[in-house]
DNA sequence: ATAGCAGTAGGCCCT
DNA sequence: CTACTGCTAT
């Protein structure tokens, strides 16, 4: 890659863009619609900067995931060559992170200090409702984390809490009238513990600038432009830390920020759209600029006309209005099915025909539901008919259980004081120190004011328990002593046969235990190539192989930043959430049911209920070619059967941009009258009434009572056979491994006769 | 005192 | 369907 920038950089932007790019003094904001080249103006933006001669490191800029802003720079470095690496470009979290621990110093902090993801968070407010002998069943461990995170993003500090009428009465009311006290407690012990939540690396970041001004100086210095990503969903604590670093409202220096207010969807972590509509306003005595990209790059007209549709149901919104020249493009599809079931099964199906009519591979078509639960069942479909597939979300390698025991090692061993990981590994393995030693270490500790892993130490114990203790505290000493000389995977390797778990995962052979095997083996791998490569993610880290950095380097990451080495080409099944940002030839946004999306959660509130509806509209607009929208009448949901209307947003899809038929064998073409339906009771009118149901099964071709499904092995090429739902065919040819055998049948009667069944799992009846 | 089992309550979206 | 509590057997 040449270190120069190609003279013709700018040329295919638009004229929008270009200005969005070139205009590089004094804050703008720029509204950019989906798919309007909201990267591209980024990237260009920040390559500009440097061609004009700003140094990469007077460049931050801040994205909400690791994969947003390693795009970013991968794009910056094909302009700007090897130059781009030395961009602060990063999450808020990361990069907060990586200042914090620079300047831990001043607020009191190690500068190793632990990350605390969302479990630690938890186990750390249900261990302090214990030792204050709080009822835990008013006093919700998850209901207080989100009040203590709130707190946070609102600036409000222990004292504040304390003093705060409106909170104290909104606990009262609640029924949890000493939130404040766990609220205190838990900050405390965070400290104690040298450790941060997600939460705190911005408000102690917020803290540091505030209340030493040396340090806000040097950062001010430092950061001569300063770009946001996604600026619809910053929190009022992000934004404020904003205006801190670009000394608002003084001397506002270059800030741009990215946005689309209708793609605000992170509400419920503290997003607040009321964020970038005040930009304009806060920054109006600076000149600030505004740009609105409205041309959309992405999508055919037929599915901008429906995002726009959509989006126009809510109630405040930036005008603006996107549009596309790709022509009107395929109409979309709404798929009915009676369960979740059916939807499984008819989703995989239209993915094997978009993929056989339209020549689509499989990376380019994705999934999209609103809760990560709903995977499970395409899944199993997918997996049926062969198609490769990717989940994202979810349950992330770095959560599972016996990546985090591992993991929670390798932390104490960095740092002892950590308490959760302490609690976590002490008697796991088991090593005969239960709930009751850790009970009197705890009560040590909160007496003495010491550490848990202190109090360890010293703590009275049976004498058999003692002796364990001590072999554990040996054991991390021993690895602590190392931790600055050796490498981390020399660490890593030796906890894991030293605290016996990796004979405890190589000891369990069922299915799930050589699973975490595999896992618990590949974090090591892990380990061992960020020792032996140059695999660090955080660019301005040191190259070293310490197990700290190591340790930085993996507490921020999501499932999405765990790069699979395994083919591509695959199908994404992921989270609405997860998807902004992407796009795909061919989406599927399925369960849309009242309750489910919009959720159950959202649906009390207009505000709520708006955000559900720019989620719709993130998710339509994912969609470059083909949009297909499913939903089930009845689907299983905690165990229970549960019966839903069709989404209200199925109503809001303009009538002409539907298919009206589908071209599925089995449910000929109800869709788009259910949708009327719906439409209708939105709108208050009743729906004419209409014989529901047995669609998917609407004609067995066979009586079941005379039928006797052949064994799988005696089905081979040439035979005739009987299927109950497809009726006749002919196995034309037969592949895939002994287990797996995959027949493909023709059967003449069918519109698309060439079926693909997997002997495994179909019933098959052979015919003389 | 600890470990394994059965039963029950509470569940989304992300760093 | 999964994560916790409460019980009983070691």
């Amino acid at each position: 890659m040449p270190d120069q920038i190609p003279a013709d950089y700018l040329d295919g932007l638009n004229d929008i863009q270009r200005a969005a790019v070139t205009t590089t003094e004094g804050p703008v904001l720029v509204v950019a619609g989906p798919g309007s080249g909201k990267t591209r103006v980024l990237t260009f933006r920040i390559a500009h900067l440097i061609e004009k001669g700003a140094a990469p490191w007077e460049i931050l800029a801040l994205t909400f995931t690791n994969k947003a802003a390693r795009e970013m720079k991968e794009r910056i470095s094909k302009v700007v060559g090897k130059r781009a690496g030395n961009i602060w470009a990063g999450t808020f979290h990361s990069l907060f992170a990586r200042i914090l621990r620079v300047e831990a110093k001043h607020i009191g902090y190690p500068s190793n200090f632990t990350i605390y993801d969302t479990d630690d968070t938890k186990s750390l407010i249900g261990q302090i409702i214990r030792e204050l002998s709080l009822d835990k069943t008013v006093y919700q461990t998850n209901a207080i984390k989100n009040r203590i995170s709130s707190a946070k993003s609102s600036l409000i500090t222990p004292k504040l809490y304390e003093r705060n009428e409106e909170l104290l009465a909104q606990d009262k009311q609640a029924n949890m009238p000493l939130v404040y006290k766990i609220y205190a407690a838990y900050v405390n012990r965070c400290k104690k513990a040298g450790a941060m939540d997600f939460d705190d690396l911005l408000f102690r970041l917020y803290e540091l600038l505030q209340n030493h001004p040396e340090v806000a100086g040097k950062y001010r210095q430092k950061f001569k432009y300063v770009l946001v990503d996604e600026f619809q969903d910053t929190n009022t604590l992000q934004y404020a830390i904003v205006k801190k670093l670009v000394q608002y409202p003084d001397s506002p220096r270059n800030i741009c920020v990215v946005g689309d207010d209708a793609q605000s969807i992170y509400a419920f972590r503290g997003a607040t759209i009321q964020n970038i509509l005040d930009f304009e306003q806060d920054f109006s005595q600076f000149d600030i600029q505004t740009f609105k990209l409205e041309q959309n790059y992405r999508s055919t007209e037929n599915i901008v006309a429906t995002a726009n549709a959509v989006i126009g149901h809510n109630r405040r919104q930036i005008q603006k209005k996107i549009w596309s020249d790709k022509g009107l493009g395929e109409k979309i599809t709404v798929l009915r099915e009676m369960d979740d079931t059916g939807e499984g099964r008819r989703v995989a199906d239209t993915i094997l025909e978009q993929k056989n009519r339209h020549h689509l591979a499989n990376e380019d078509i994705a999934i999209l539901y609103r809760t990560n639960a709903q995977s499970r069942i395409f899944e199993e479909y997918l997996r049926r008919f062969n198609i490769a597939y990717r989940v994202y979300g979810g349950m992330s390698f770095y959560q599972r259980k016996e990546v985090k025991d591992m993991v929670a090692y390798l932390r104490l061993v960095v740092n002892p004081n950590d308490e959760e990981a302490f609690r976590r590994v002490i008697n796991n393995p088991k090593r005969g120190i239960g709930n009751t030693s850790v009970g009197k270490m705890i009560t040590l500790a909160g007496q003495q004011q010491i550490t848990l892993f202190e109090a360890s130490k010293h703590v009275a114990l049976a004498k058999r328990t003692r002796h364990q203790a001590d072999g554990f505290i040996h054991m991390i000493e021993q690895a602590r002593a190392k931790v600055d000389t050796t490498d981390a995977y020399e660490i890593a390797d030796t906890i894991a046969k030293k605290s016996g778990l990796l004979d405890l995962h190589r000891g369990d052979t069922s299915i799930e235990g050589m699973g975490r095997l595999e896992n618990f083996q590949s974090l090591l791998d892990g380990i061992k190539s960020f020792v032996e490569e140059d695999t660090v993610i955080d660019t301005e880290t040191l190259p070293d192989k310490t197990l700290a950095t190591y340790l930085q380097n993996i507490a921020l990451l999501t499932d999405f930043d765990t790069k699979n080495a395994e083919s591509t080409d695959v199908v994404t099944l992921m989270s609405v959430h997860a998807a902004k940002g992407l796009e795909y030839k061919s989406v599927f946004v399925v369960g849309l049911e009242e309750k489910l999306f919009p959720s159950w959660m959202s649906m009390d509130t207009l505000d709520g209920m708006d955000e559900e509806r720019r989620l719709f509209y993130v998710a339509i607009t994912r969609a470059e070619q083909f949009l297909t929208l499913s939903y089930a009448n009845t689907r299983y949901r905690y165990g229970k059967m549960v019966m839903n209307e069709p989404s209200r947003f199925l109503a809001e899809v303009p009538a002409e941009a539907i298919v009206s038929t589908t071209h599925s064998r089995r449910s000929q073409g109800h869709e788009y009258d259910r949708v009327q339906e719906q439409r209708a009771r939105v709108s208050g009118v009743t729906p004419p009434v209409r014989s529901r149901g047995t669609a998917r099964f609407a004609k067995p071709k066979v009586d079941p009572a005379n039928f006797t499904p052949s064994p799988a092995a005696e089905i081979v090429e040439g035979v005739r056979i009987l299927h109950l739902k497809f009726g006749e065919g002919r196995v034309t040819k037969i592949d895939g491994g002994a287990a797996n055998r995959i027949a493909t049948i023709h059967f003449s009667d069918l519109p698309q006769p060439e079926k693909r069944i997997m002997l495994k799992f179909a019933k098959l009846q052979i015919l003389p």
